[in-house]
DNA sequence: TGTACATCAGTGAACGCGCGTTCACTGATGTAC
DNA sequence: TGTACATCAGTGAACGCGCGTTCACTGATGTAC
């Protein structure tokens, strides 16, 4: 741990764009070491700023996890959304994407389904965010009895929200992940 | 944050049985705020003992959370076998007591499952228990291919998997918990 | 039954660490006249 | 076109925090004779 990275020099004393600067270096630590490796300090030394600069753009650290989570719902998103065109079978298709988005970026995919933000009520272009992205899942699953169209999908979204997680926590070790979602799939 | 208990007293210098003392704190702690949460120091506050006390029995942190999740995995096994028994559907009966387990215990869950302990391969009793508790589902899971008896298992296994998640994640707000076990369970 | 001694399980003090966050500040920018 | 000034985005120094972990130690225990 701890490869403290010196601060770059810049030329202006205004960066420009510092807030996405730090969502994008942000983003790195997260995909790099998990959201515990997101912090301000550093994310300030790669943007090659000041610790305390970082607070003209987020009100503490726990808003910018946050941001990094809206960021992660959009993308997964666009990604199911993409996977849907054109596939015989769209379902199918989306539930592949869903477990190669986890695969790949696995530490997004924790901080946006899991607890880092201890409190998403705080964030309500995160809820926004997650309404968008699991608008196709959650759309169906109101009116659950049993049988109904609602648990099917419920059934679905489940499923692959599962084998994502057993994936990338290591439970199925030695198995191919898009095999795994392949077989998963097949058939729906 | 920081309720920094005081350390209680004890009567003699010899604790007793501090290993096991230090875990059902330290089970404690896991519950009430995740493995965050679990910290060596605030073990030994709890098990009226100094900090460096808890290095008799645990060579550092980790292996302190590496013992929970062992701990975690067979009460988890023995929660699955007790809602098979006698069940007139075993499968439906250990999905919904597999929800049951993380939604009442998310903090063991979520440790047992996620990534606190770093690396399992450090611990063979953990991999050890991992094996006992899952053999259920990976057993059958070996030769995935479609339509193959392995799929079905793989399915089920990501299904209730993932719904647990779904559920302690907040991402189905407002619904019931045992209730939406119950629906995906429904037919199995 | 008593005693010397090895072994073991604790202790208190101290270390260094990196973090989040606050403070009073300064340099750059843009706008009103 | 120039200038005063408000506003904004940075800065360096400093704080307190709780943690994991190491150290040299001491008190209790149990065993060999």
């Amino acid at each position: 741990m701890s490869t403290a990275s010196p601060r770059p020099t810049r030329k202006t004393y205004h960066h420009g764009d510092l807030r996405a600067t730090l969502l994008d270096v942000a983003e790195r630590l997260l995909d790099e070491g998990g959201s515990d490796a997101v912090t301000l300090r550093e994310a300030a030394r790669r943007a090659g700023v000041s610790a305390p600069a970082t607070y003209r753009h987020f009100q503490d650290r726990e808003a910018l996890l946050a941001a990094l989570a809206v960021r992660g719902f959009d993308a997964f998103a666009a990604a199911l959304a993409e996977a849907a065109t054109d596939s015989r079978n769209p379902l199918a298709s989306m539930g592949q994407a869903y477990v190669r988005f986890a695969v790949s970026r696995p530490g997004r995919f924790r901080l946006m389904f899991g607890t880092a933000v201890a409190d998403r009520e705080r964030y309500p272009e995160l809820q926004a965010a997650v309404e968008r992205a699991s608008v196709g899942f959650r759309g169906a699953i109101d009116a659950v009895d049993p049988r109904g169209p609602g648990v099917a999908m419920l059934r679905a979204w489940s499923m692959i929200h599962g084998l994502s997680q057993l994936v990338i926590d290591g439970m199925l070790p030695g198995y191919d992940a898009e095999l795994l979602a392949r077989a998963v799939t097949s058939g729906e």
